[in-house]
RNA sequence: CGGGGCGUGGCGCAGCUGGGUAGCGCAUCUGCUUUGGGAGCAGAGGGUCGGAGGUUCGAAUCCUCUCGCCCCGACCA
């Protein structure tokens, strides 16, 4: 087992951090909750982007950019937005040795000036919808920060939207809620739980607050992306207004919604283990890493060579292989680095293969296989989608057998105390009964899952008749 | 914002109690030997001890102030 990195099951904390900082990913910055993401995690990141940008087009959204700066009194302006922000904003008061006239915000989220410009730009029905994204970066001056989970500035995607309908607009904030359920599971390989938020975990302004929650390797979860149905909330408050067809003058129904790049800190805590990062193939900056191995220089020209053959074949199947022809590390080194680097497939390649005409296929964590050159290419295609659904089946039987029923609330509190795990109480959907879980327990109400069954019963807490089972558990 | 911990070559640390030539491991560089699961030997380079002030013949070490970071609790993608 390697040393280099603390074990999860020691410090899950710990670890997290070394995983981070030792495969590259992030490193911290000289400013206070800032982190620099390098270019192994930048790698990571745009193919997150590449994917789910190309999920969001194909269902007609655009892309667009809105300033950094927001005037301090457009966040005034919708109330229960600017009493959820006005904590974590940032503010500029001056430029060069001048006192600016109004301070501006650094945006904490794009709701207020994005739609000052909507109200600007809808006029009709036929001006609607409008749906545009963008990938940008926000400023919220959290007292505690984490790599990845919570920095003070982070890389993400909003989306924002205006419908004539709330029932447009519902129907919108749930197909992005599909669209982000989809993206999580089929290419980070991460089961998530899609749901309702309570009333308390509400996005600042919000009418209702859609989530998918993850199940991170210490049980705890993580809310890996939200969807809001604003209501009519924000185009009150900006006058966002349209003349439907029947010429009455109404207020546009809005949603927001966003995904970040938490998303990289959740595969780190997902698929993660001893030896490292193991990053799901289809965002893998490197699905397949050649390491050629030699003694006499002769033997490697000829593994160089070959090696390069392979990758070139492989990159003509659009997978993105990278060839170690490092002359001063060893083999073994190099095994163990790609390891900790989560390169979910490692292709061994010495002067013994190549007279036996193959190449030894070793998938993360598994035992080596030899292949035969001219079935290789083959064989790693279908490798890379094994492993795929392999880490997702995992991660899904994971979050299942920590996932528990219950209707005692003192054996629930012992548990979530001493294993973590995500359990499904009845709640009667009363803020006192929430906040005393919350107290006693540190466990939330993470949501109400979309599929959720009537299961009339009594609250977990004070035994008032409720319908529902909510997932509760401990969350980052 | 409250509680705790830590600042000494690039990284991880020792030295501080009881002041007296700044050290160890890793990494780096050079050479030789190695190379199928984190190589070995030999040599070399690299530090105003977080910063400022004070005590002293003399401060990494004692005193005062200050800055920064990490961890744990209340808020959050």
């Amino acid at each position: 087992m390697p040393e280099f990195i603390t074990r999860k099951s020691e410090d899950f904390s710990e670890w997290y951090t070394d995983v981070i900082l030792k495969a590259e990913l992030a490193d911290y910055a000289p400013v206070k909750g800032c982190m620099v993401i390098r270019p192994y995690g930048y790698a990571l990141w745009e193919n997150i982007q590449r994917i789910l940008d190309g999920y969001l087009k194909e269902t007609g959204h655009v892309n667009a950019y809105f300033p950094l700066f927001i005037p301090w009194s457009f966040l005034e302006r919708e109330k229960a937005h600017v009493q959820g922000f006005a904590p974590e904003v940032a503010v500029v008061t001056r430029a060069g040795d001048r006192e600016l006239e109004e301070p501006l915000v650094v945006r904490p989220t794009s709701e207020t000036i994005m739609y000052a410009m909507y109200a600007k730009w809808i006029r009709s029905y036929r001006d609607l919808p409008i749906l545009i994204n963008q990938w940008n970066n926000v400023v919220r001056w959290e007292l505690r920060t984490r790599l990845f989970l919570r920095t003070t500035e982070f890389l993400w995607q909003e989306g924002h939207t205006a419908h004539a309908t709330y029932e447009e607009a519902e129907a919108e904030a749930l197909k992005i809620l599909g669209i982000y359920k989809k993206f999580i599971e089929q290419d980070l390989a991460i089961p998530v739980i899609a749901g309702v938020k309570p009333e308390s975990e509400k996005f600042a302004g919000a009418f209702r607050t859609y989530t998918v929650e993850a199940m991170m390797g210490d049980r705890k979860a993580l809310q890996a992306g939200t969807s809001h149905n604003l209501g009519q909330n924000f185009a009150q408050a900006f006058d966002v207004k349209f003349q439907d067809r029947d010429g009455q003058w109404k207020y546009a129904w809005q949603t927001s919604w966003g995904v970040s790049t938490r998303l990289i800190g959740a595969l780190v805590m997902v698929h993660g283990d001893d030896h490292g990062l193991f990053l799901p193939p289809r965002v893998a900056p490197i699905q397949v890493v050649i390491v050629p191995i030699w003694k006499t220089d002769e033997e490697r020209q000829q593994v160089l060579v070959a090696a390069q053959s392979i990758a070139e074949s492989l990159r003509n199947l659009q997978i993105r292989v990278h060839v170690d022809d490092r002359d001063y590390e060893t083999v073994g080194y190099k095994f163990n680095d790609w390891e900790l680097r989560g390169v979910p497939l490692r292709v061994e390649l010495g002067p013994r293969d190549l007279a036996r005409r193959q190449a030894l296929v070793v998938p993360r964590g598994e035992a080596k296989t030899p292949v035969s050159m001219d079935a290789l290419a083959d064989h790693i295609q279908a490798e890379l989608s094994r492993i795929q659904q392999m880490l997702f089946q995992r991660a899904r039987a994971f979050m299942e057998s920590n996932t528990f029923t219950l209707d005692d609330y003192a054996e629930f509190a012992r548990r979530i105390e001493t294993y973590g795990g995500f359990y499904r109480l009845r709640w009667c959907e009363q803020a006192t009964c929430e906040q005393k879980i919350r107290e006693e327990t540190k466990a939330t109400l993470r949501c109400l899952p979309l599929n959720a069954p009537n299961e009339p019963g009594p609250c977990v807490v004070c035994s008032a008749p409720s319908r529902y089972r909510y997932v509760v558990a401990r969350a980052y």
